[in-house]
DNA sequence: CTGTTAGCGCGTTCAT
DNA sequence: ATGAACGCGCTAACAG
């Protein structure tokens, strides 16, 4: 059992309510400075925190946020746990994760238990751009802050990477390696980045006055490595003509490898593949992975950021959304075609 | 703002301590059947939810639980933080995760920080076996499971897997397929199931009458497939007539992959690998890695029922520390040595 | 079975 | 600058 404030108050020989006052950074200006030296003293010495129990009931606020994600084994949320957590620990908040399962009853579930819990902000990075995503199942229980993923409501406050970057710095890795039939497996439309990203791929080809051909986009209905190698696979079979593949992430591009060795085809000799987002692991396939680096605990970070500047403003404007920037990270499923490069 | 629940009762037409009795599990038989009713159609249509703060002061418990680990980006947490997750919040709890960084300084922050919070339980994936271990530093704090980490005080409620059958099962479909020079790549001594699984290697050696030579187990110092690749090139370069190998866990055998390929050999046609835990991604390798199956949500399930039944029963003797079976998944990286099967 | 009373540990008035 | 008094929302002890 710790001590309570009034042991604190009795040490260091004022009113409880003098020692309340001298450790709270908001009011110790209104108590003489050799008092608060002799509170914190006594609170020191008797290893005193504040019940946070007792300081909720009367602030009425929790010092937790709510982060929701979609399913923890998804490689890309432990970094941005990561980011969110290290600011929201220094603000001497707490973090309370809650794993859907992609599971849409689960998540109204796992709100409610939030908003039992008093969380005063929520952290969002489960929301799709097509169903039943109205951004007030969530903001209705705290200030919300999405992330990753594009909620319905565009002004809403939402931090994302910035994917038609990412596109462009793949699609021109590949063309100034002499590729010109650059394929894309996409995926499924109702997920806003994979529309995002095949948008950007076809602007991206289209500014370096490549043709943009139908026939090398093939669009999955889920994002699997196995949805890879069998849309890849039609691909490859269909004659396209196919030397370089953007995959829709890194999954999906370890499906693509299984369909190019099926086939007897060598990556990158035959077919150069650069995957998405430089998951944990990317660089221990066999080829390393090229990859878009999203930097996912960079985006936690500034989401946390954002949320906490909402809470200490209450007032303010909700702030804007951001894009962050990505980055190429170059390893071995890339290389020229075979036919080298045209002049 | 939510109702409290003097609204409720009044509601109801009670007295709040009357709704109160009505509301709880353990003091609804204290109050007539259809009161019960009543109180409770008004809670539903307030939408009543008990204010945790004001619960917590009174009751002193706060019905959270922590969750130390060292990196949430192994694969083996997520699984093990969903075993978690799942039975803590049936219950009504909720659980509050710390990344430690495996950084010990962080760590003391860390449970602090939960100790302010006050939480009711602890769950520790992270106690080695040799250093600072005391588990006195986490007990103190709270009643505390260990989980995966053997702590350094044996007596300590510990939920584990049994690396003994896990190395057995794993030597056992090797030998079975005809091998007998089968190496160890082990993991530094300091890391309990370290020594467990080179200890379980040499037993299950023997038991079949294999000779146990020392030259084909290295050790390395820390883990990581560069560390794997190296010591495997270490062994397959010593011209120890290696024709298959266990590696401490799947990243290791991601390594020794390399080290294989980079002296053009292939595995399995050369060389049979097998890791150890079945991470996130072992089907995706080439070849699909055979592996020892971890549960690593059922070890996080059972921690956490461990530690919700030491909280029930605050009285009882803590319980027995349980080692989970585990099994093996056999997939394409290993197949009969070269030479086949000897009769 | 139900109402009354008290108090959990704090922050915040309002006086002094 | 400090102390006194109050109340946040709830459960527990005690009456009736």
């Amino acid at each position: 059992m710790p001590a309570r404030l009034s042991e604190v108050a009795a040490l260091a020989g004022v009113h409880p309510a003098t020692a309340s006052r001298a450790l709270n950074e908001a009011t110790r200006n209104k108590v003489s400075a050799d008092t608060v030296l002799k509170v914190r003293r006594a609170a020191e010495q008797l290893n005193y925190s504040p019940n946070p129990a007792a300081r909720s009931l009367v602030t009425n606020r929790t010092s937790t946020v709510g982060v929701i994600i979609g399913d923890l084994t998804v490689p890309l949320f432990p970094p941005l746990l990561r980011g969110v957590d290290d600011v929201t620990s220094a603000a001497g908040y707490t973090a309370l994760i809650v794993n859907t399962d992609n599971d849409w009853s689960r998540e109204l579930a796992r709100i409610a238990a939030l908003q039992a819990r008093r969380v005063d902000g929520l952290i969002v990075a489960t929301a799709t751009s097509g169903d039943q995503a109205d951004p007030r199942i969530w903001s209705s229980v705290a200030p919300t802050v999405f992330v990753v993923r594009a909620p319905a409501d565009p002004l809403a406050p939402t931090v994302l990477s910035d994917d038609s970057m990412g596109v462009h710095l793949a699609v021109e890795h590949l063309v100034a390696q002499g590729h010109r039939r650059i394929a894309h497996v996409a995926g499924p439309p109702e997920i806003s980045t994979a529309t995002a990203r095949l948008r950007a791929y076809r602007e991206a080809l289209f500014e370096r006055g490549i043709e943009v051909d139908p026939a090398l986009v093939t669009t999955m209905d889920s994002i699997s490595a196995d949805a890879g190698t069998e849309a890849l696979g039609r691909l490859l079979d269909s004659g396209a003509g196919v030397t370089a593949v953007l995959a829709f992430n890194d999954i999906v591009a370890y499906g693509c490898y299984r369909a190019v060795r099926q086939r007897g085809l060598r990556c990158p000799e035959d077919i150069s593949i650069v995957g998405y987002s430089d998951m944990n692991g990317a660089d221990l396939v066999a080829p390393p992975l090229t990859t878009v680096h999203v930097d996912h605990q960079a985006m936690g970070a500034e989401a946390a950021r954002m949320l906490l500047g909402m809470l200490s403003d209450p007032g303010a404007r909700p702030p804007h959304s951001v894009r962050l920037p990505v980055s190429l990270t170059v390893r071995e499923s890339t290389a020229p075609p075979r036919q080298g490069v045209p002049r």
